[in-house]
DNA sequence: TTAATTTGTTAGAACAGTCTAACTTTTTAA
DNA sequence: TTAAAAAGTTAGACTGTTCTAACAAATTAA
């Protein structure tokens, strides 16, 4: 069994390998907020418990065990979310805080249980996707808010980013999954964009925010 | 704030030190499992942060803080074991364990929701009281089936165990917290008791097993 | 009331996880 | 293509938690 410091590591090795398949020690350690050598010595111990592969000066890569753990801890968070969100009713906003501690416990029983009460679902509250109690996960590509074409009508899918100040500021906004909006304008010279919800309200997005969007 | 190690100390300086007020090293080693060095080397943390005071081979006593923060792990671990029962509705013999996990969670929402959830409770599945969030506990002395009058029927109003093993052995016997139970016989030689229970059937237990049983 | 036993303490080591300081390798830019 | 900057590593120290070995105090039994 895996530390509590060590699930931490694997979770972020998988989310910052994503693109490239590798991760970099200065990255994984700006992530997890402690300095390189800490990483370093991390990574000797998770090598020899076969969870990444790495050799000197290279880049970290999970191995297929570990990605299966990854998923594992992923899937745990993202279930403890929704359920939080569904049976607890607790917004959308201030479930990832709880389920970065949820997503440790050990209990296969207490994750059956949230599985069944939400009827195996396959989203989280910032639909993002939730693997399966194989570790099978469906990555479909979405469209950014940034990039969509001004004019066409797209529903809100999914939020790249579920910190409280940034879902905030959504809730501010009055967007939510689901919410179907026309792209009215985009700006040029800063990339901010111009919406049409379905509220009947014009809403102004700067790029920071609508890149971090995703529609289909 | 206290670490994880630190909280299942002073829930177990509280546990063990009910009856006089006071705990010794080598109790406090034995329930924990560790030796009795480390308990030795906690206390001195634990005096350090005013939670226990202590004096060098003298028993050791929760502080008025030391109290607070062990009422507010137990209020924690008796919610949770109540909205597992209750909301996820798993078995009373396999809430404890994931309770142990639950009790640590940090976030005051996530038990305040639980809390209005189940509607205030005062009493866990397993009938021990819930200390409210002031810290405020009622306990009520109860008498145990070991020493109830042969003839007379009592409520079974709580156990003085969540272990798995004696729940599912109270399982296996078919006894509940709420039911009515007449004790038709003690033997005097060995303590065991006859039960007449609602279900008709006649239940024997042993002495170890009866003493854990408080009615009313 | 002395001796044996139990209980508690200190000293010192170990492991997980982190840090700083110093050094090496790789990358980037002049 | 060399020099500066960035990234990675090693060594060594520190904290939290635990252990074993050795010793001291308190309790119990002879
Ligand atoms: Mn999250
Ligand atoms: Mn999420
Ligand atoms: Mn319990
Ligand atoms: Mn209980």
């Amino acid at each position: 069994m895996d530390s509590l410091t060590e699930e931490n590591y694997i979770k972020s090795i998988y989310a910052l390998s994503q693109a490239t398949g590798e991760v970099f020690v200065s990255e994984l350690a700006k992530k997890l907020n402690v300095k390189q050598p800490s990483v370093n010595s991390m990574m000797k111990r998770l090598a020899s418990k076969k969870v990444v592969s790495y050799a000197p000066y290279k880049g970290i890569r999970l191995t297929e065990k570990g990605k299966k753990e990854a998923l594992s801890i992923i899937r745990r968070h993202r279930l403890a979310e929704l359920f939080l969100v569904k049976v607890m009713e607790l917004g959308w906003e201030e479930v990832h805080d709880i389920a970065e501690q949820l997503e440790h416990v050990d209990s296969k029983r207490f994750y059956s249980r949230m599985d069944e009460m939400l009827n195996f679902p396959k989203f989280d509250p910032h639909g993002e996707p939730i693997p399966d109690s194989n570790g099978k996960i469906h990555t479909q590509k979405r469209t950014s808010l940034s990039e969509l074409v001004e004019g066409l009508t797209a529903i809100i899918a999914a939020v790249g980013e579920d910190e409280k100040s940034f879902l905030d500021h959504l809730n501010a906004k009055g967007l939510q999954i689901g919410d179907a909006v026309t792209l009215k304008k985009r700006e040029p010279f800063d990339g901010s964009v111009t919406l049409q919800h379905k509220s009947k309200k014009e809403i102004l997005l700067t790029h920071q925010v609508a890149e971090r969007i995703w529609v289909e």
